[in-house]
DNA sequence: TTGTATATATCGACGCTTAAAATATCAAAA
DNA sequence: TTTTGATATTTTAAGCGTCGATATATACAA
């Protein structure tokens, strides 16, 4: 049986003690967090459904933009190369979840869309998925997850400022 | 008070969706959050060291573990499985960043220690690595990233607990 | 028009990651 | 002792993900 990874207290958050930063705990904390999650979700996800989480993520996408979106869309909103929404494109078409259309207004480009049953799929686990996260975030209190939700707003600007003007220029 | 909601039974779906869609936002917003960290700090790692994040992130545990940790732990801290690890450390072996020792207590296990080499390589990375943290969360004030810290703290718990409960490895 | 630059998507190579099965060891009960 | 079950790690196969290169289409300037 293949044992999952349990968090326990010497988790990946130990990777940092007093003689770190404060910021790099801070980082290492939200990564444990953000790990945890995602891990569960992964999980459940395979459990319950037979699905990976990076279809359930293309897929979601596409939920939110019925009128479906080109490659490079989906690869800026999942935050993934190209190349990798290619591949998980390619695993979603064959199974005939999405499909792929010739753009009209640019012969480069494909229109990505759930199928009628890549759509009725996608929202009985949309449905579960949402209990689970509801479940993961269950032991804070409204106010606390509203402050939550408005710091990472701050972190968001605050990295992806940092992160512009470095080495990772990918900007529309 | 204000306007009661009027109760619509044939739209219970729609309206846990609702209810809960804040929780959901929450959790994409967080994993926005570290995905774009993380993206930042990998390519960093690479442009400037030519290293991997897993390799650095492996490297890291050792150095706060300098007694050396086995297979196991690394996974545990890691958050990841063991057949990654071991693919993982026998990349830093080759490249002589890491060694594994026969443990004397348990010949199932290996002790996993940072060469030498391996420690002064990981000592000059960490210097960049944590300038390139402390800019990701420069545009948070101290108020802002200790509140965060105490925040993600209860997310920790909260996400453990429903984690560990729910469908997980089922013991037999 | 021609040329150059930019944008869109795919491909191949490589490395990371998981899940599941295999191997070996340990520990303790029968 | 032998058996039983749990623990520690590796192995395998499939999928995810990046990077760099390529092919093709678009945009724009001279």
């Amino acid at each position: 049986m293949p044992k999952k990874p349990v968090a326990d207290v010497s988790d990946t958050e130990t990777r940092a003690t007093s003689e770190h930063a404060p910021d790099l705990r801070l980082w290492l904390r939200t990564l444990a967090c953000t790990n945890l999650i995602e891990n569960h979700i992964r999980s459940c996800l395979r459990a319950e459904f037979g699905i990976t989480l990076p279809r359930f993520d293309l897929m979601a996408q596409l939920e939110r933009s019925p009128q479906g979106l080109k490659m490079g869309e989906l690869s800026k909103r999942m935050m993934v190369t190209g190349g990798n929404v290619t591949g998980i494109t390619d695993q979603l078409v064959a199974e005939g979840l999405v499909l792929r259309e010739d753009s009209p207004k640019d012969r480069r480009a494909y229109i990505v869309k759930l199928t009628p049953q890549g759509r009725h799929s996608f929202r009985k686990m949309a449905e579960a998925h949402e209990k689970w996260v509801v479940e993961l975030f269950g032991g804070m209190d409204e106010k606390q997850r509203g402050q939550l939700y408005q710091l990472l707003a701050l972190l968001k600007t605050s990295a992806a400022a940092a992160a512009g003007n470095k080495p990772r220029p990918r900007r529309t």
